[in-house]
DNA sequence: TCGCTTAACTCACGGTCTGAATGAAGTCGC
DNA sequence: GCGACTTCATTCAGACCGTGAGTTAAGCGA
């Protein structure tokens, strides 16, 4: 109920260089004089904080401009070469490592293959790769190891923030990693360890289709299903870090098997492994109540080969019947657990991601919007707007990478 | 993106006082010493800050308790005499007014039968049975009406909280009402408008079911369905106001039809109204496809019959084959429905509450649990105790004076 | 060059929190 | 019963902070 708040005189400090440094970050470059009426904030105390700023290296000037007979409002920036930031991106099939500056420009990048299931099964490993990556990341980019901001990792599975931050794998029953203690071993940076698709999810509202909205979702749709929802301009965890398992959601008591043992779930109807299935299986039993086993079963090789198939069919689409029906299907559920978000979190956007998200919209995004507007209440529809994320299929290294970004403006630029 | 934080010094007190005085409020009585180990402020500033509460006359002492061999701490509460809260409820049959103290214990009631379909139907009438309510209460309580600390208003449909507060029905199309500026005609006293569920649900945070808890959902059935819902100790609203609209989340695709216009919602399966209509018409067709026409008709008469009918059905369910057929079917869509929100919620705590959901949960409260970990990712829904609701069907007036309550506290006591 | 205009800085003032010192209020041992 | 001890509560100097008016800086036009 009760949150610490600010208490001291000199946490008001840090609130205040906090929203400077956040406007200046996301308002581009800003004169003094707006900085205080965007801010709420008096001539002096600008002039003030943005003076620590810039000897901080922070900020720069970038420019000026001139206003009709008066002094020229010299224009600030926060300087891009004020820190670095890393970007871990620990996914199924490889460990991508990326190196940014402030302004997020990437500046080196590594990447190793990984056998499937590795954090999970045996994190040693990966957590070797991590750290030859960082290590390859900031020799490639000749940066300054202690002007690293702190490096952000985003791993697939539920990352619980406690005293001690741990990662625990779509497969319940085995043990949680402890991921920063292991990474640990390997490196004094500081660590922001968090769900990848939340990461990707934050890109997207910073850089992305999500930009200027402060309540959005982000249905990322791949292989499985899932979401990274935005409340109030920050991700919402819920109280144990698991909140937007959307792929679980029922859309038909007693529907299909699932590969979380329940089923009906929205996933068993709109991932890429589960449309993959429908359409090899052919239009038998399209009806409902027969619980055909799901998507589990993995049929499908690898994920290059499930894209490509699932490519195939999207691509098939205009000449076969038979994949066109089967999108079709899955636009009719995704625009059910569309409607769903919508009633239940009333967002401003709703982005669709993820490659087969990406595949699917490109393809049938009108499709998914009728079925949308079907299932939603009219007021909150008509106030959502939906559409395709702008940051590629891929951008869960960028994504982790703000998560120290995130940091960094919260405290105002504590190092 | 970027809230305008604390800016001055001055703000930081009054940040502070609202810290102290909410501690008060809920942590009960409690010393000038806790009260600085419990909020991190220093011995000095307590003293100040409560000295301030105190010449307000709105935090008192409350006895003193002995501490082996040193001068005993003070303990200290907050006055209920401190000011006078109102509550008003604004429902489908009636309107009820109550005044309360600080401690929100009842001090008045007024109540006025309503047609229904009232408020968005015909506002003006409403709003003078609210007015002579306010009066009545004020009246009957002999409080001084500059006591008053604000009222608040529970109302069906959505609220939605802008430079002017509008009240939307659920009837679409139909102007919204501007109900502040219609009370601001006949009161000075300040208004807090919001949805009573959401009222309701707060109340159940504070005082019932949900205290302690940060993150809770309050799972509400009555005639239609929704839920409020509470994230960080705060109600949820989305972007819009319309947040938690549950009843209308799909759990059958292609299923039967909602009053709302689409088919499938939850509310067409566990809706009261529409669990009566599935009782009457017999158990025909009791799969899935066939889109009955759900609840809407209304064939039920009065809602204090459609309550009877209801408690009737759950009474003969020990007996009556049918009955329990019935209720297990909703309680299994129930558990889908509960299932969506802790996937996507994440909460600590599931409340189910309002008339039908109290009874329902009363009887087969095992058999809704059971659905709902058959469908609930498992880690998550061991995370989550799912309960029933304290306060009882009714408790939008109490939930309604929560809000100037909230308000009292987040000013830290403003007059 | 001289006014005019606007941006940015400076600084006295009122306000805040902290933390140590002081005062207040009991208890315990003798 | 009296003094020493313990603990709670208040007071106060010191360090900060933001405000807002006044001052300086930096251009423009005549």
């Amino acid at each position: 109920m009760g949150q610490m708040n600010r208490r001291t005189v000199r946490d008001l400090r840090r609130g205040n260089r906090s929203t400077l440094l956040r406007q200046l970050y996301f308002q581009g470059p800003v004169s003094r004089q707006e900085l205080g009426t965007l801010t709420g904030l008096s001539s002096g105390s600008v002039s003030n904080v943005v003076g620590d700023l810039l000897a901080d290296e922070l900020v720069e000037e970038a420019g000026s401009v001139e206003s009709d007979g008066g002094r020229p409002r010299t224009l600030l920036r926060v300087a891009p070469g004020g820190g670095h930031l890393i970007g871990v991106d620990v996914g199924e099939t490889h460990v991508r490592v990326e190196l940014f500056d402030l302004a997020l420009t990437e500046l080196a990048r590594w990447e190793h293959p990984l056998t499937p299931g590795g954090l999970e099964r045996d994190p040693e490993p990966v957590v070797g790769h991590i750290l030859t990556g960082l290590d390859a990341v900031i020799a490639k980019s000749g940066a300054e190891p202690g002007a690293v901001i702190g490096v952000g990792v985003g791993v697939p599975g539920v990352v619980e923030q406690g005293d001690e931050v741990l990662v625990h794998g779509p497969t319940a029953g085995r043990d949680a990693v402890p991921l920063e203690r292991l990474l640990r071993t390997g490196t004094d940076l500081p660590l922001f360890i968090d769900n990848g698709a939340t990461a990707q999810g934050q890109a997207e509202m910073w850089f992305g289709a999500g930009r200027g909205a402060d309540n959005a979702v982000i249905a990322l749709i791949g292989s499985g299903v899932g979401a990274a929802i935005v409340t109030a301009g920050v991700p919402y965890r819920g109280a144990t870090s698991s909140a937007g398992e959307w792929g679980h959601t029922v859309v038909q008591v007693g529907g299909r098997a699932c590969r979380c043992g329940a089923v009906g779930c929205l996933e068993a109807y709109v991932g890429a492994q589960a449309v993959l299935d429908r359409y090899e299986r052919g239009a038998r039993g399209a009806g409902e109540g027969g619980a055909g086993d799901g998507g589990a079963g993995g049929a499908d090789g690898s994920g290059e080969d499930q894209q490509a198939a699932f490519a195939a069919i999207v691509g098939a689409a205009g000449s076969e019947a038979r994949a066109r029906e089967v999108l079709e299907e899955a636009a009719a559920y995704l625009g059910a657990g569309i409607a769903d978000l919508i009633n239940l979190f009333n967002p401003e956007r709703i982005i669709l991601g993820g490659w087969a998200g990406l595949l699917l919209g490109g393809r049938v995004l009108p499709r998914i919007r009728a079925a949308t507007a079907s299932y939603a209440l009219r007021r909150p529809y008509a106030q959502t707007e939906i559409g395709l994320a702008e940051l590629g299929p891929d951008a869960v290294a960028l994504g982790a990478a703000t998560l120290p970004l995130a940091h960094f403006l919260a405290t105002g630029g504590a190092r």
